[in-house]
DNA sequence: CACTTTAACGAACGGCATTCGTTTTACTAT
DNA sequence: ATAGTAAAACGAATGCCGTTCGTTAAAGTG
C-alpha cells in the first residue's frame, strides 16, 4: 500500500495512460488516469506536477513512438521525409492535437527536428536571414494540417455552403482522414516546389 | 434587481467581456466575465448555454470586427486579400486562437469566407476535384500561422538549439509579432506562387 | 388590467485539480 | 546490521468553477 518494490507509476506510464484516454474519448482527467493505473489521483503528483506536465509528457511520447526520418537523398526528398514524420506523429493521435496547441512549448524532440530541418534548408542554399522564416512556414503548415485531421467533417457540410462551386467541390472531395491526407500531400508538394525555385534564386 | 429596463447583458457584451479577459490574461472564467459585467454568473445562462458558446460568440465577434476584403483585381491579389483578412482576424487576438482550435466548429462567417475562396480558385482554373484540397491547404497554413503568433518566443530560444546554423538563423530572425508577420508573408508568397503555376497546369 | 415572458438573483451541487500530512517501504552509507 | 534518508503510495481536505434550478420582479403584450 505504500512504496511497492516496483513502482506502479512512471512518467511514461502516466503519459501512455492519458494518451489512451485521449485517443478514445478526446479528453482526460487526473482521476481517470489514476483509475486506469490502479492508483489514487494524488499519487500522480509524486511523478509530475500537474495536468499541463502530463500533456507535455504526451507530446514527448508521440514523437518517441516514431522511427527517425530517412534524410538520405536530395534535399527536397529529405525535407519531405522530415515533414512527413513530423506530421505523422500528430496524425496518429488526432484528438491530442488541440491540447498541444493550447500552450505551445516545444519539447526537445521538436527542437531536434528544427535542427534537422535547418540543416537541410541551409545546405539547399536558403540564406541565413530567412532560414527561420522558412522553418516557421513549414511548421505552420504542418500544425495546421494536423489540426485539420482532428476537425470534424461537419465543417464541410454542404448545407452550410452557399455557392454551388463549393458544394460541388465538397461532394467531390471525400471525407475524413483520406481527404486530410490528400490535402496535406498536395500542400507539401506545392510548398516544396516553391521552395526549390526560392532556394535557386537565393543561390543565384 | 430583477428585469432591468435596459438589459445588462447581451451575447455581444458577454463575448466582448470574455475577449478582453482573454486578450489580457489568456484565459477566462464565467465568474470573471460576470464580475466584469457587474452581474452574477448564473445570469449569463439566460443568454448563452455554456462556456463553449461563449467561445463561439468570440469567434463570430473577431470576424465581425474586420472590414470585408477587397476582392477586385486579379485572382492572386484577391486570394491574397482574403487570406490576409482571415489571418488578421486571428492576429488581433493571439491568445484566443488556441481556444478556437479546441473544437473546430466553423461559424457562418468562416463558411462565407470559404465560399469566396472557392469562387476565386474556381475562376483561376483549379479543377473541382481538387478545390477543397487547395482550400484545406490554405486554411491549414493560415491557422498554423495564427498559432505561431501566440507561440512564445521562448520556443526559439537559441540555448535549446544544437546546430550552429539554427542558432545563427534564430539570432538573425528577430522576435515576436514582427517575425511572425514576416514569416506569414513569405509563406503566402510561396504558396500563391505555387498555386499560380498549379492553376496554369490545370487549365492547360 | 390580467397574463406571459424576460432577465436578473441566490443557493446549492458535483466534479476536478491540487495540496498536505502520514505511512510504509526501499535504498544507502556507515 | 542498523540507522537515517528518500521515495512512493494513500486519504482527507480544500477551493475553484461550471452549471442547474427555483424564485422574483419587472417589462412586454393583448
Amino acid at each position: 500500500m505504500a512504496r511497492p518494490a516496483t513502482p506502479k507509476l512512471s512518467v511514461d506510464k502516466i503519459a501512455a495512460a492519458a494518451l489512451a484516454l485521449v485517443d478514445a474519448r478526446g479528453e482526460f482527467t487526473i482521476g481517470e488516469v489514476a483509475t486506469a493505473l490502479s492508483v489514487r489521483p494524488s499519487s500522480i503528483y509524486n511523478h509530475l506536477s500537474g495536468k499541463t506536465e502530463i500533456i507535455e509528457a504526451m507530446r514527448a511520447l508521440i514523437f518517441s513512438e516514431d522511427p527517425p526520418a530517412d534524410v538520405s537523398g536530395d534535399w527536397p526528398g529529405a525535407l519531405r521525409a522530415l515533414l512527413l514524420r513530423y506530421r505523422d506523429a500528430f496524425a496518429r493521435h488526432p484528438r491530442l492535437i488541440p491540447m498541444l496547441t493550447a500552450h505551445t512549448v516545444s519539447s526537445p524532440e521538436v527542437v531536434h527536428m528544427y535542427d534537422d530541418i535547418a540543416t537541410v534548408l541551409h545546405s539547399a542554399g536558403i540564406p541565413t536571414g530567412q532560414l527561420l522564416d522558412v522553418i516557421t512556414v513549414l511548421d505552420s503548415f504542418v500544425i495546421g494540417s494536423a489540426l485539420d485531421i482532428a476537425a470534424p467533417d461537419q465543417v464541410w457540410d454542404p448545407g452550410q455552403a452557399r455557392t454551388p462551386v463549393l458544394v460541388a467541390a465538397i461532394e467531390a472531395a471525400g471525407q475524413g482522414r483520406v481527404r486530410a491526407d490528400r490535402a496535406f500531400e498536395l500542400g507539401l508538394g506545392l510548398i516544396l516546389g516553391a521552395l526549390t525555385t526560392f532556394a535557386a534564386q537565393g543561390r543565384g
